[in-house]
DNA sequence: AGCAAAGCGGAGACGCAATCTCCGAATCCC
DNA sequence: GGGATTCGGAGATTGCGTCTCCGCTTTGCT
């Protein structure tokens, strides 16, 4: 089912071998969900029970396996973009989509790191993440279509929403896990046709693609020496 | 004026020394401004145009430079919400505090980091963002009175939307500055008595309180060894 | 069972970045 | 002028994450 559980090598690894790769995704996708992408490969060999070495050999380096599991999640994220795209009420699709990635975000810290990643990654992960802007835009289009929201919004607008309520979801973190379904509703209203006026336009598409290439959070480039 | 300029040491300064500390607090809050917090004492002295030496002789470690700054910024905010009871609308006011907040995360980096900081700080720090809180209730408070909020909006509101704020800020940095404006309207929308309802109830004080003491931007605790 | 090839474990080499120290040289101020 | 003070910045120290290396174990073919 999953790609990256295809023993897709071309010399077929040993069975305890390939026995331990799947450890060692699954591992990852464990400690990437509680404490983010920001952990050591020696932290997932430990959860998987195994030495840091056999991850090494495993996966060349870090990002080699962070990747693999990149994909993945972002496939996922479209999927629910997709679906969303049969609900009866555009502004439930709208909903249901944030609502939904936002959830996920909630059990596994690293959801937000892939979305908002600025490290341009491997051409799969380029591809997978690609792949995300257009079924959002295709949600955002069927609302305007049926002439529900207020006219200047954009896709960029429910990302936006999404990186948001991301941040609610990190601070409510062990307190209030709902929490950012308050903030959904008073976002959701926004974009609305009878929302509240706004002087400031959305930030252009192109404009908002640039951004992510240079957007890191909450962290800031460091002085050229 | 500002406290952290008046020679308090004890043993006062020869000239040269007291200006460059001055150099230094100058040269901070620039580096600070631009970078963040996650600056180096090196990168402050650089900037300064003086030696690292100086820079640790006057003050023992970063955290004590930081601290003074924290102070001044932590006052300066406390001050904005405390003008705006002064606003004949008690929402303008409530607006007016969020907005001229945020605003300033546009011009200084550092400033989200002060607001949100988990790591506690010296006394004085803990005194000056003590004092941040009740004002930000003062401000919700008579918006209540005025019966202009819906019955469970909290001070904690206000702090979220400065957060969820803070991080549009981010994002559009050197693209669209003044983006968080847009959310900002339908946020404040949110809040008011005819807003759109919510089922999520807004986050307890208290638990708002133990949620600051661990949250940090962006980051997440590393699994114990 | 026997054996060669494949795989494992984890100590530690390595690189990097940040914090802070130290002392000869420069500067100040009486 | 001269003694005390301050400066400068190389580098010691510490901490952390990445990845390698090699003796030992396991596998699976014959």
């Amino acid at each position: 089912m999953l790609p990256s559980e295809t023993p897709s090598e071309s010399p077929a690894l040993r069975a305890d071998a390939e026995k331990n790769r799947r450890r060692l995704l699954t591992a990852a996708r464990e400690v990437f969900a509680e404490h983010g992408l920001d952990v050591t490969l020696d932290d997932i060999a430990r959860h998987a029970g195994l030495g840091v070495g056999t991850a090494y050999r495993r996966f060349p380096n870090k990002r080699v396996l962070i990747d693999e599991l990149l994909v993945e999640q972002l496939t996922t994220m479209r999927d629910i973009a997709r679906a969303q795209l049969d609900a009866q009420d555009p502004i439930a699709g709208i909903r249901g989509y944030v609502q939904e990635v936002v959830a996920l975000q909630v059990a596994d810290r690293s959801l937000k790191q892939v979305m908002f990643a600025s490290d341009r990654g491997q051409k799969r992960v380029e591809e997978a993440r690609a792949g995300l802007g257009p079924a959002v835009t295709a949600l955002v289009d069927r609302a305007h279509d049926a002439r529900l929201l207020r006219d200047d919004v954009l896709a960029s607008d429910v990302a936006m929403i999404t990186l948001m309520l991301s941040v609610v979801v990190d601070f409510g973190r062990g307190y209030e896990p709902e929490l950012y379904r308050r903030y959904l509703e008073w976002l959701i209203a926004g974009i609305l046709r009878d929302g509240p006026a706004t002087g400031q336009p959305p930030i252009a598409m192109e404009c908002f693609h640039s951004a992510m290439l240079t957007f890191k959070m909450g962290a800031a480039p460091k002085p050229q020496r």
